[in-house]
DNA sequence: CGAAAAGTGTCCGGAATCCAACAATAGCAT
DNA sequence: ATGCTATTGTTGGATTCCGGACACTTTTCG
């Protein structure tokens, strides 16, 4: 049942195809002969493969945002007490594979097809259960806080992805300083 | 008459896949079902292009070889007076583009397939040429002096491609030496 | 030595891809 | 508006590639 390996081989090809001219061109701007003559593929293999260009996109985005997922729920459940700036930092070195990859699709706004917007769905989703399984009396509304939560961690990601994350700790004492206080906003009790 | 795209992605998939293997073992040492599971192509597909790795090898060097060939030509066409630095670096940043490339298969020697080899027969051939040409009269042996030349040539090359021409003028002072100590006994009558 | 494992080279049917058409639509300039 | 050009999807036959088999040679190892 597995894929022929010349399957694999094209949609690697065209992605990657895809990927290299969103580098240069607006999402809108690249056209299906663009990406053919990028990934040296005919216009009748990429129909065979995607229903157009945007089909193309959301596959990729739909990766992605699926790889993240798993990575997410990992983390999340992964935490005890006091690792939260474990998490802070363990998603960005979780997708540095794909980094560029990554990093180009974050451009890239479409109404079906938004990377950066599933990422932070996803992360909100989780620091909302995060703090009501902390089960802590809030001060602030838990909304607020898991909004914060997320965008502080959104934020690392994307500096990590941007700037390597080797150099990662560099920034990590002043993302612990946003951290402490918001984590005493979530669990008070501490 | 062209080629179909689907012979040019094979090769260039099975010819980087060989490079590649390279940096972890010896051209012995490589097998061709090793090469097709890193180009991600069948067997039998391989021995439709090539009759067996040695054949992959001679055409890769073989190549390389007609496109230094072609440029060693060039760049001594182009000396006037004067510009025999010009060559002597020229070479170096004509052959960038492929600087991983050449920089493994220099370490590959065998028998019928070697391109260290063959850049040096191209460049002493030239550097007895140019001597000839330029009809001074010889203090020392013509051919010691070709062979000089091209050593010098050779070093700056293999240099230039090990550290990136970015700083290769870093060196011209010191090559310059050298060079017009060789440049001395080639055209005595400056 | 002798058997097992790995590698070589070749073959074939079926699958994936190419190529060159084609009509249809969208965008753009005059 | 009117053409013109570019782009979009689709189709069918030719070409290339894959997967797996086969016989054979070489290497490895007990």
């Amino acid at each position: 049942m597995s894929k022929d390996v010349r399957k694999i081989k094209t949609e690697r090809d065209i992605q990657q195809a895809l990927l290299t001219l969103l580098n240069s061109k607006t999402f809108r701007q690249v056209t299906v002969a663009d990406i053919c003559q990028h990934s040296m593929t005919s216009r009748s293999t990429f129909y065979a493969h995607y229903l157009d260009k945007y089909d193309l996109l959301d596959k990729m985005v739909d990766g992605f945002t699926q790889l993240f997922k798993s990575r997410v729920n990992l983390r999340f459940n992964q935490i005890i007490n006091g690792e939260t700036d474990a998490l802070l930092r363990g998603l960005a070195v979780d997708m540095a594979d794909n980094r560029d990859a990554l990093l180009t699709l974050f451009t890239v706004h479409e109404p079906n097809a938004d990377l950066e917007a599933n990422f932070r769905t996803l992360l909100l989703k989780e620091w909302k259960q995060f703090i009501k399984n902390s089960g802590g009396n809030m001060k602030v509304p838990e909304d607020l806080m898991a909004s914060m939560g997320m965008n502080v961690q959104m934020t690392v990601i994307q500096w990590a992805l941007a700037h390597g994350e080797v150099e990662i700790d560099a920034v990590a004492a002043a993302i612990n300083t946003i951290r402490k206080a918001i984590l005493l906003q979530i669990q008070p009790e501490d």
